[in-house]
DNA sequence: GGCTCAAGTGTTATGAGATAACATCACGTG
DNA sequence: CACGTGATGTTATCTCATAACACTTGAGCC
């Protein structure tokens, strides 16, 4: 996982059977907005929750096959694309990787808060968009979608460096 | 310039005498600093000056000889990790793209609304950057640096289209 | 059941964005 | 003017992402 710097850091994935229940929960709400939540689709799934922190696209491409064969990056990235648009996952421009959404709700901004020690990613909602979309209608614009991402260390990188 | 849609977009940039007056200012700064302004620094900076949008690296490299003769990569690249230490320039990574920097100020957090339309960058410095900073203290991080971007259509193409 | 068509997938190839590594050059300092 | 640091030139390569096209699957319809 990351490792920008020389100290340990914890494991930060969820277990076996959280994840179960979080892709069981991922194909419901897909079934109810008339999706399809298909083999490909569930296996990124899996492999963003696995993590439990921002992933490089490639990265899931690597580990996608259960023999360790390599996916193809359309295959990985058509996934991706599906999970953004439905909700269930977020892109991290900042770092050009993906994480699992960690909020039960349906298509939304997200926020995030990076740690560029550890790799640790924290979704936090909705506080700044707000101020971001003040300052889109003081200039006259009408805001489609937003990249909130602030980079530094999490509480247990800073005691630990 | 941009054209993601059918309607036509003024023109952006500035004129050739507040470049060369952007130009010195920026030098200026640099002496100030300890930084010297070099002549690809300063070339690139004239580049994303009289664009006066967001301009992907590969335009800077293309356009970078006066000759029409493109740049090698790592020129321009150099370039634009010194603008960005400076301040004089930010990438927007939601695009990955590179804009001059407009305000008058050393290096300092950013905030961008972007129109995908024409491709309008707007700089909006502080507003939420702080409650992005306040998400961040609430959850323990020490915040570094941050990515704001906000994506939508300005004043001009809310009409237009 | 069998048609049909839209959505999804597999596959190949390539486009776009960015950097590593190393040789050479320019400049301020002692 | 020797020296060392920072900047540049150059080659090669790495990472990120998508275009294009053939094939498959599945829901709705008759």
């Amino acid at each position: 996982m990351g490792s920008h710097c020389d100290h340990a850091h914890d494991e930060t994935g969820l277990d076996a059977g959280e994840i179960g229940r979080a892709l069981a929960a991922a194909e419901a709400r897909c079934v109810q907005q008339g999706e399809r939540m298909t083999a490909p689709r569930r296996r990124v799934l899996e492999l963003l929750l696995q993590a439990g922190e921002a992933v490089k696209a490639y990265d899931l491409i690597a580990r996608y096959g259960l023999d360790g064969v390599a996916a193809k990056p359309p295959t990985v990235y058509r996934a991706l694309e599906f999970l953004e648009k439905t909700g269930l996952a977020h892109r991290i421009a900042s770092i050009s990787a993906y994480v699992a959404c960690s909020v039960g709700d349906r298509a939304h901004a997200a926020a995030f808060l990076i740690c560029d020690c550890c790799g640790a990613t924290e979704e936090v909602t909705p506080p700044e968009g707000e101020a971001l979309q003040q300052a889109a209608t003081a200039a006259g614009y009408a805001l489609e979608r937003t990249t909130i991402e602030g980079h530094g260390r999490c509480p247990a990188c800073r005691v630990a460096a």
